[in-house]
Parts: structure tokens; sequence; C-alpha cells
DNA sequence: GATATGC
DNA sequence: GCATATCAACGCCGG
DNA sequence: CCGGCG
């Protein structure tokens, strides 16, 4: 009988997929089954990229259609949705990190301890995770710095590369060491693994620095400016990505637009030829099988913000007030 | 997508 | 049993 | 109150 539920095994976890038929991407005739199927398949990168981190779902549980649009705080109506607190329902061996918000409110929220957290979340509809940058056991201290090159509108990825490769070549010369991957658009995030011992503030204020420093480097490509108005440079650093409940699609994330494009994780090697609308809920299977998932090291070394933080205080930047 | 309700 | 409604984000700033 | 900011 076609649309029937069906029940997949993922680890020691039984999953029901609803409507495993349902058109979700239907210009590229990508049904509920097949992106459950693409979670599947990039399992150990995606769960590498979530595990044990406070995570906001993006959930688009009827498909990426034309038109289809995400509901905002004015316009509650949307075809999808974000989703900080746990869902109700949840299965028991779903866990959750208690976070705060700026204001000083609460959430539990979804924090994956294992695949099958992720395949019952895709069942209700996330095609995107976004995870804060702390784990589950501290999440007031950032394990992670993001550096996020956004480019401006009309500006290409390839516009981007070479700021990525000056990013590079800083933290290369602090003795830190970077992971680049794609946004799925035109843009590029750069993570790093630090030492759990500072604040969300300090942790935008070394990303701060190490824009400014871009700045400084590749004054005709790179911008710090927060004012869209004022951006008269095609990438602008941003660093309030690094504060408290701010958070990137994550790596494997999809993109809620007709071409499925997802986030890949890159080797560095990789970067002057890769071209993000390569990476899509089709194609990125078959890589991740073949070569595995560039940024496996990540976690491996933790560094120190401290060289960040030092040349933070040499400028006497003070992270301007975060809006 | 899941749940609660009212018929 | 089926149709219908409801819910599912954060917050601050400036004009 | 609404729009801008991600």
């Amino acid at each position: 009988m076609a649309g029937a539920a069906e029940e997949i095994r993922v680890g020691e976890r039984v999953v029901r997929v609803s409507s495993p038929d349902k058109p979700y991407f239907p210009e590229r005739g990508l049904t509920k089954l097949d992106v459950v199927r693409y979670f599947l398949a990039v399992g150990d990168g995606i769960l590498r990229a979530l595990r044990d981190r406070p995570t906001m779902l993006e959930r688009w549980p009827r498909g990426v259609f034309e038109g289809a649009k995400i509901a905002t705080r004015q316009d509650n109506r949307g075809d999808a949705f974000y989703q900080k607190r746990l869902p109700a329902g949840a299965p028991d061996w779903v866990r959750t990190a208690h976070i705060t918000f700026p204001s000083g409110r609460t959430a539990d929220e979804v924090a994956p301890s294992e695949l099958a957290v992720v395949i019952w979340a895709a069942n209700l509809g996330t095609l995107r995770f976004h995870p804060w940058p702390v784990s589950a056991a501290d999440v007031e201290r950032p394990d992670q710095l993001r550096i996020d090159l956004d480019p401006m509108p009309g500006v290409e990825f390839a516009q981007v590369v070479p700021v990525a490769h000056e990013v590079r070549a800083f933290l290369d010369e602090l003795g830190l060491t970077g992971y680049p991957k794609t946004t799925g658009g035109r843009g590029l995030h750069i993570y790093l693994s630090i030492e759990p011992r500072w604040s969300f503030g300090d942790c935008r204020r070394a990303v701060l620095a190490l824009g400014r420093e871009m700045q400084r480097r590749l004054p005709d490509l790179v911008t710090t400016t927060w004012w869209r108005e004022q951006r008269d440079r095609p990438v602008f650093v941003d660093y309030n990505q690094m504060s408290r409940d701010h958070t990137m699609a994550s790596a494997y994330s999809i993109r809620p637009t007709p071409r499925a494009l997802v986030s890949a994780p890159l080797a560095w090697a990789e970067l002057d030829d890769a071209r993000p609308e390569d990476f899509d809920v089709v194609s990125m299977p078959a890589r991740f099988a073949e070569r595995g998932d560039p940024h496996a090291g990540l976690d491996e070394g933790r560094h120190s913000l401290e060289p960040l933080l030092e040349l933070a205080d040499r400028e006497g930047l003070e992270a301007p007030p975060e809006r």
C-alpha cells in the first residue's frame, strides 16, 4: 500500500517514518524517505556535527515547494518553522540540554546523542540542524569557534575563497587549525575546536579580532561592519555568529531550496576547485562513502583562545553591543 | 508532523 | 473514524 | 507599531 509508514532500524532504535512517499523536493523528485536515507548515508558526519550539542530544528513538514516560507515572529503562518524546545511526544531516548537565552529565559533543546535522534527529527520534517557551539556538558562555554564568511548580495563563492585562504594562513601563524565547509549557498564557514574555557563574549571578541585582522590584510575584500548599508566590501566576517543563541546550519544540513544543496565539509586542498552547487542530497552520499568526513579531525586538538584574545586586547577591542 | 477536540 | 484547529523561535534597537 | 539584523 502506497504511503504506509515505514519503520527503520537505527542502531538500537526503531524510528517510524510517516508518509515516506511525500514529495519533499518535487523538482528533484526527492521524497521524505529520500531525505531520511540521505541522513543515514552521512550519519557519522552529521552526528559528529551535532553530538551532544543543543540543537534547534528547522522543520519543513510540508516539503519545499514554490512559494513555501518559514514562519516568523510577526507572521505566525508559514509552511515551515524553527523549533527550539523539545517537540511534544519525543521518545524517551531523545536527550536534551538546558540552555539559557540572552534574556535569561531558558529551554530544553534537543541534544542528539545518537543517529536515531537525527532520523527521528528528519521524520518531523527537519532539513536543517542548528547546533550551539557548546556541549551539553557545559552550555556556558563554547568548545567551538565559528567563523562565518558571508558574501554580500551578488558576490560569488569564488570571491570568498581568497578570504578563506587568508583566514587559514592567519590561524596557522597562531598555531590554530580551522576546518572549512560550504553553507550550500555562496558562503563559507570555518570551524575551530577550542578548550571550553571562555565565555560567549570572549569567543565573539576573538572572532571580531580575527575579522579585523582580515580587514587589515584584505581591505578590498573584507568588512566587519554590522550594518548592511555600510558594508562596502564583498565579504562580511559575521562575528555576531558567536553570540549566545546564535547558530549556524550544521555540516550536512539540507538547504530548504529546490535543488536540495547541502552544507559540505571540505579539505583545504579542495577549496579552490569546490563548487557549492555540486554538493546536494543526491551527490553527497557517494562522496561521503568514498572519502569520508573531511571534518573527522575537528575535535582532535582543542586550541587555546589566548592568541586571538591577546590580539583583541592589543587592538583594544570591545565587543560592540549585540544586535 | 503530532496532538487534542468535537461530532 | 474523520475533520478541524492548534502548535512548533530567539530579542533588541531605532524610526 | 513596524522593519532591520542573523
